[in-house]
DNA sequence: CGTCGTCTTGAGCAACTTCAATAGTAGTGG
DNA sequence: CCACTACTATTGAAGTTGCTCAAGACGACG
């Protein structure tokens, strides 16, 4: 099934059997996206949303003088602009970060879906609301941490949601993300960006495989104190809340 | 009607008198707030969500040494914490501003308002990913700015959203934020953010009223500039969205 | 084998913070 | 009415963080 991650991720109980395969029927078609290419532009009128089953996306707005800031990352079990479907234009641009693949769904399949099943409606709010939490934790850790503490708060956020979708072995983090793109997530400079990870690097929090390229978490406790992590506004258990929030209409 | 407002600023023309009076009736109590008073904490569990009738409430997080990031500024015509009602907790505080009035939504009479109107459903999960659109402008406000900027788009958006909801007179912006609140909100210190003001009374953009602790917008075409605000994330025109949006469930 | 993207480092500078002190204003109680 | 307190605004001086500009290194890829 193409949307299981999104059980596993953001509801892990809160899908029957039945609505699930409803979501995957839904599906209007399947795209593939080369890495770094552009998906939707701010402000254009969409008719459609993608979800996320395989590879990254970022979410970005530019500056006037062309600088852009990383608004938001989604990973496999995301929607990446759910929130196209109620308002119909985005505020930002999307692009992919690895070669992706993405589930295409008409806004007019997902009405149908909702209107037939009311709980589902309730699914898909919550994980825009889970969009919206994260942008909340983003705000405090541009506006309260310093440039290591963003960097780490950062890494920690993937790693759980990674861990959250069954995405991540070991505490390898294969995530494709260069030191520009964690400086544009971050309001710093490559430059800066690229002093912060050596300071990990030689307090050994983490380390980096130059041949591979790849990024391992070594001491991801020291990273949370660094970055003031606190999970809980991921809402890992959120699908105990839906569970509860609505017994009422469960299927 | 006591949600008037919502009409007005958020979706002026999305919805028919019948559901206005419905989202009226729907109203549990009315309560009134002292200045700073604090509404709800991180974490707690909730049942019911509040909308502003009068007054202005901040949603913010504290970072590990006390200090306070506000993550989100709400006015009259706004829910405070609409995502309450499917996530069930909040991963912030509410604080009260200034003296506020608020209407009290119980989550079980929200639950059976849309159970018989899916139109106003689609109502609230608009409003709660504008407030998700305002947090990513944000955290471009906070990685792309310098200072000056980061004030210069939040009063900017401020007045947007007073205008939007027909509580602006003339350029006087009688909103209840102290220097240190604007610093807490742009990711600076107070001391700083007293220089900032200081530089935009200079550049004659703004004046700051001794006696009333009222502000005036001087020059709100070069704060906008300065603060690289483009309106358009506020949806200002989202009532026709939804109406078109939504069109086969006007009602 | 050259080119491109990414990572790395240095030196000087600007923005912002920290710490500290002063002053005006409003509210409170005597 | 005045003293007292609390809060907000204001300013100075010194220190840090992060930026800008510039250059070099390294691996991947065609």
């Amino acid at each position: 099934m193409i949307t299981e991650l999104y059980l596993k991720g953001r509801l892990r109980h809160g899908l029957s059997q039945e609505e699930a395969e409803a979501i995957d029927d839904a599906i209007d078609h399947v795209i593939t996206l080369e890495p770094r290419e552009k998906l939707v532009t701010r402000g254009e009128k969409v008719e459609q949303s993608y979800y996320i089953i395989d590879g990254s996306m970022m979410r970005c707005i530019d500056d006037a003088r062309g600088f852009r800031q990383i608004v938001g990352l989604q990973v496999p079990g995301d929607w990446v602009d759910l929130h196209s479907f109620p308002m119909k234009r985005l505020d930002h641009d999307v692009h992919a970060l690895a070669a992706s693949r993405l589930a295409v769904f008409r806004h007019e399949r997902l009405q149908k879906l909702i209107d037939d099943r009311p709980h589902l409606a309730r699914i898909m709010w919550f994980s825009t609301l889970l969009d919206a939490a994260m942008h909340r934790e983003w705000i405090f850790r541009l506006g309260r941490l310093n440039a290591e503490g963003r960097i780490a708060h950062l890494i920690c956020e993937l790693l759980e949601r990674l861990r959250l979708v069954g995405r991540l072995e070991e505490s390898s983090f294969p995530f494709p993300l260069t030191q520009q793109d964690f400086a544009e997530a971050s309001g710093i400079t490559t430059t800066h960006a690229n002093r912060t990870f050596r300071l990990l690097r030689e307090r050994g929090l983490l380390d980096h495989d130059e041949n591979t390229r790849e990024m391992t978490i070594i001491d991801e406790q020291s990273l949370r104190e660094l970055g003031e992590f606190k999970p809980d506004y991921l809402y890992g258990e959120g699908a105990l809340h839906l569970n509860t929030a609505f017994a009422d209409k469960p299927a």
